[in-house]
DNA sequence: GATACGTTGAGG
DNA sequence: CTCAACGTATCT
């Protein structure tokens, strides 16, 4: 029996990151095992940490003296040893700490909370002025500074004691079962013994003869609205009714999913599907790249390769963008397989969430749908993973752990040997390429369902309206709504709030200050008013007049949704408009609503930024406008072509999706960009060769990998110190094929007073870089003065 | 992250 | 000399 207990203890500092021996005592020794979570002591005084147990030991490898584990919190293990072995891999592959990689595996409720509870040893007249009869007070719950002082000194004296203890935060949740006891046969006896005018009593009577009639169970909060606890008691007592205490799911989609039914695929669609499902019954961990235009017909190969998968005693994992987790989403899977599908998103609650996990981790359901985190969905035996517009920015953490959701979902398709499908209508570059070098298995669906037509795209040159200009719109979009209305149909204008105000462009000619060391689009800085590169650092000031037209119409571009509903309710005032953006899908379940709204065609014009451009199909809308291609196109960032291609392509699959044909409208202030080119003719593979060819000159990924680093220090010159010396250390230690890039201040150079340094370095060889900025983490961490942070971010999604 | 324990420096 | 204030090594 194994003694000794490995434990990463839940202090998440860079020191600390390392498991510690701890001995099972003799009572616990048949119950601790890996996955499961511990109280420990940890540190010098009388503290209680949350740890987790990620192996165990016959002997202690620490020479010192092992402490014991105070006592588990788990009856059995949350991570199943996949689980672990995942955490250890997502620690050093993202240089987050091995216990974030754990919590961000598990239920947020499942973090357990910490009290600090002031207990009195000594029975003064002081002590019992403070306490009365409580054992305890839990000092976070202490507002009174003048009771607070008083404690600190009868903590001084020796009297009272500080302890730091687990709080256990409620769990399941249960509910209270009525079984009524009350039959025809004996309802008039019960009757007779109530008090005359009890009408309370009478009621409860009938009530509870109803439920025992139609079989009902009703629960006490049921019928809290008329019948208190306080009466289920008491007539408990009075044997009317039999109360059970049972643990539910909270069930965050109550209702019925009316059933579908496989549909017939076309031959496209088979030969893919044929193709994955032969990859699921060889447990072959290949992963496929689906490019499939909007309308292909995606969601169907998703649902019957999953089906085949569950044909096979298996199960299935599928990942999809948050904004595209639309209760449309959610019908089709569940309509499909029914009680067999649970689903993770961000807009559950936290009881939700827990639930759902823990339906999940009992093998109680075959099939996860969700968002990013659900790449942890602690399912065992999967089948096939598939992940639904695998481009999407929002699959990659922006703090730690920094992880890509692409990424988990390979390590795992290669640990339960079950294919990857990574399926969009615009894939990255990077998986794109990698299709190209034969990584992964290129899959194509070329064509729409029912061979209905691409829309047709008309792009508007902004820079040569002039007068004619009405707020953000041109005669030509402002003619195309009109036309809409009379003829009621539905219109979706996208407003793209990228870059928003971020940069300086010219009205006149769509000229962008571009940095002269890096082509990259300069950014402004309101504080300092000038502009910026933050890739090397160059500066420079506004320029009054537009170096490539001379004129004076060069200023800072942006517009958001809330000046445009204004224009566009004076310019159409009979038009009903629905506005979708940050702040009116703020509230849970605001973003569903309004799209149902829209649906049942209560207005004609939704109005929005990029979450429109996901996951609605609505057979009336006619026309898609797009207001501003341009935005994006300014940002300092080398995927900025790559993100305005994707959401000009993605908006454009929303017109037209019925039997009526469908018209995209893109204003532009730089109608010739290849991005916008390539959209209006839906030609992704036409982009594909001229991004990649772009990149290649620019030494951009898919040719590199990059890595950002970040170093902060309360004090602006040791912040750049170190950053200066990091430089160093990095230039010596890698190889020639490592490009390098500042260090420069961040973008936001001073936060919560810590100032901001980072470094870009641009590599070829992952695994080399990995071993050395590991190293040099831990090197600067301990050789160099405390009050420093350091920080990696691979293959970060903003430069900024 | 929290703690005990070291080193400093002002006040007596 | 005392004590608090600050810095820092350590945690199994």
């Amino acid at each position: 029996m194994a003694a000794i207990a490995k434990v990463i203890v839940d202090v998440p500092t860079m020191q600390t990151d390392q498991p510690y021996d701890y001995l099972i005592p003799a009572d616990l020794a048949a119950v601790v095992k890996p996955g499961m979570r511990v109280v420990v002591n940890f540190g010098k005084g009388k503290r209680e940490v949350t740890g987790m147990v990620v192996d165990l030991a016959e002997e202690p490898e620490f020479a010192g003296e092992v402490k014991p584990i105070v006592s588990v919190i788990d009856l059995a293990p949350v991570l199943t040893p996949e689980m672990l072995a995942l955490s250890s891999w997502l620690a050093t592959s993202t240089f987050a700490f091995r216990i974030t990689s754990i919590q961000t595996m598990l239920p947020a409720m499942m973090k357990a909370n910490m009290e600090k509870l002031a207990i009195p040893v000594a029975h003064s007249e002081a002590v019992q002025a403070m306490f009365g009869q409580q054992p305890a007070l839990n000092i976070a719950d202490i507002t009174d500074i003048v009771q607070l002082k008083q404690l600190m000194a009868l903590e001084q004296a020796g009297e009272v004691e500080t302890v730091y203890r687990v709080a256990k935060k409620g769990h399941a949740k249960h509910v209270i079962v009525i079984d009524s006891l009350v039959t025809e046969a004996n309802h008039d006896e019960f009757l007779a013994s109530v008090r005359k005018g009890a009408t309370k009593q009478i009621a409860l009577l009938d009530a509870l003869l109803a439920f025992s009639n139609s079989q009902k169970r009703p629960t006490t909060t049921e019928v809290a609205a008329e019948f208190s606890r306080a009466q289920l008691n008491q007539a408990k007592a009075k044997g009317w009714l039999k109360l059970t205490e049972q643990e539910v799911y909270r069930n965050p989609y109550p209702e019925q999913f009316p059933a579908t039914q496989p549909k017939t695929l076309t031959a496209d669609q088979s030969q893919v599907v044929d193709q994955v499902v032969a990859a699921v019954s060889a447990n072959r961990a290949e992963t496929f790249l689906l490019e499939g235009v909007t309308g292909s017909g995606k969601t169907e190969v998703y649902l019957q390769t999953m089906a085949a998968a569950l044909q096979a005693g298996k199960t299935a994992l599928m990942l999809v963008p948050e904004i595209a987790l639309t209760p449309q989403m959610v019908n089709r899977v569940k309509g499909r397989f029914g009680s067999q599908v649970a689903v993770l998103h961000s807009g559950l609650s936290d009881g939700e969430k827990y639930d759902e996990w823990r339906r999940i981790a009992r093998h109680e359901v075959q099939v996860v749908v969700g968002a990013r985190s659900a790449a942890f969905a602690p399912l065992d035996n999967i089948g096939v993973i598939i992940m639904d517009e695998e481009h999407e920015t929002s699959y990659k953490q922006e703090d730690n752990p920094r992880y890509h959701a692409r990424d988990v979902l390979a390590w795992r398709s290669r640990f339960h040997h079950a294919p990857l499908v990574l399926g969009s209508a615009t894939p990255a570059l990077e998986s794109r390429a990698r299709a190209q070098k034969g990584v992964y298995t290129l899959l194509n669906l070329p064509n729409r369902i029912n061979q209905r037509p691409m829309p047709k795209v008309a792009i508007v040159d902004m820079r040569a309206i002039g007068a004619e200009l009405q707020g953000d719109f041109s005669p030509a979009l402002l003619q195309a709504l009109q036309t809409r209305l009379d003829r009621h149909e539905q219109s979706v204008l996208l407003l793209n709030r990228r870059g928003f105000s971020s940069f300086v462009m010219c009205r006149d000619c769509g000229f962008v200050k571009k940095c002269p060391n890096c082509d990259i689009s300069l950014t402004l800085h309101m504080d300092t008013h000038r502009l910026k590169c933050h890739y090397c650092g160059h500066e420079e000031a506004i320029p009054t007049t537009c170096p490539n037209c001379g004129s004076r119409q060069i200023r800072y571009y942006g517009t958001g949704t809330q000046k445009v509903e204004t224009t566009l309710k004076t310019l159409l005032p009979e038009a009903r408009i629905l506005r979708m953006d940050v702040d009116t899908t703020k509230k849970k379940g605001a973003h569903a609503k309004l799209l149902k709204q829209f649906g049942q065609h209560e207005a004609d014009i939704l109005l929005g930024t990029q979450m429109i451009a996901k996951g609605l199909d609505f057979p009336d809308v006619t026309l898609v406008g797009v207001i501003n291609a341009d935005t994006a196109l300014g940002l300092p960032d080398f995927r900025a072509s790559e993100h305005t291609f994707q959401l000009l392509t993605q908006v454009s699959g929303r017109a037209g999706r019925a039997d009526k044909p469908g018209e995209v409208i893109i204003q532009s202030f730089n109608p010739e960009h290849y991005a916008i080119q390539f959209a209006q003719h839906h030609d992704y593979e036409g982009f594909y060769q001229q991004e990649m060819f772009l990149r290649h000159q620019g030494d951009y990924p898919p040719y590199y990998y990059t890595v950002k680093a970040t170093i902060s220090h309360e004090d602006e010159n040791e912040a750049a110190k170190a950053a200066f010396s990091l430089a160093k250390s990095l230039k010596s230690a890698l190889g020639d094929d490592t490009i390098m890039l500042g260090p420069t201040p961040g973008s936001i150079a001073r936060l919560k007073n810590r100032y901001y340094y980072q470094i870009v370095l641009k590599y070829k060889q992952p695994d080399h870089l990995v071993t050395v900025l590991n190293t040099l983490r831990d090197q600067v961490q301990t050789s160099s003065r405390q009050g420093f942070q350091i920080s990696f971010d691979r293959e970060p999604q903003s430069f900024i």
